[in-house]
DNA sequence: ATAGCATCTACAGTGACTGTAGGGGCAAGC
DNA sequence: GCTTGCCCCTACAGTCACTGTAGATGCTAT
């Protein structure tokens, strides 16, 4: 378990050097041992946590649930139904984003099958975004002009 | 066309009252004549803006692209091109966060479907989590926010 | 006149970083 | 020994798009 510089750790878990400082200011990371001259050393296990890290937030999990999986990888035996919430906290979340982004894509799409490629008077991207019929009111497209 | 108060502003468009304050502040709506109280009055033109500027935002415009969109509202001979080019980066990236959120959504179900209610050291979550195999690829990281 | 909500300004806080300034550490080449 | 050049240090400001707070004032209804 050889110790390396905040820079190869950076390199070999994939976080940034400035966001493994910023992870260790949070907590999420011990304060690593220095070297002589101050710098910070990183062990293998530091690597493998700060992996471990990286996964979850590219999964989604925000830094309070990542504290929480940490905390739980420190405690081998205790029973996993923490952990299982959570990620089906992150499953349905990630469902309901889902969703709402193919909403978004049809309505983009609507707008720019519609686009004449005239002037913007008679752009149906702009005059979609003036019509709130799919969201909620009234709307009045030429109160915007001018 | 009667003014109203910011707050029912904010009920007409959808638009809170802080964050209406907070648009003009940055320029995306201008500073409206004030009672002799100096409360602010808005006519149905700002009313209309504001829900141009939601459902805009609502779509995922930010606000640079949203200062480009309401420019452009003011210029309706202009052509369209521009507008249009807009809105093609908006599906792209609609698209790209959706793909990347079906990923997500796959390895949670695949974690999630193995998990068998054990202790923390047999869970299939953490050991995914610990595990970096499927997620050496190049990362779109933003796909999750928002 | 009083109650009670709406509005005002100004500023701090959010999450998860990113960027900058101004310095010091460290290995290689001269 | 000295310089070059990259890596690292701390401390703090900035990002985005708001949200929240405090304390004062305006407006409306009774």
């Amino acid at each position: 378990m050889r110790d390396v510089t905040i820079g190869e750790a950076a390199r070999e878990s994939g976080v940034k050097v400035t966001t493994i400082r910023f992870y260790e200011e949070r907590g999420l990371l011990s304060a690593p041992p220095r070297s002589e001259g101050g710098q910070r050393l990183y062990g293998a296990k530091d690597v493998a946590r700060l992996r471990f890290i990286r996964h979850a937030r590219d999964l989604g999990f925000d830094m309070a649930a990542l504290s929480d999986l940490l905390e739980l990888a420190g405690h081998p035996d205790a029973p996993c139904a923490h952990a299982d919430r959570l990620a089906e906290a992150r499953l349905e979340d990630v469902r309901r984003r889902i969703a709402a982004l193919q909403g978004l894509e049809k309505e983009l799409e609507r707008m720019l099958s519609a686009c004449r490629s005239g002037t913007v008077e008679s752009c149906a991207v702009m005059e979609s975004l003036s019509d709130h019929a799919h969201c909620d009111g009234p709307h009045d497209t030429d109160a915007l002009k001018g």
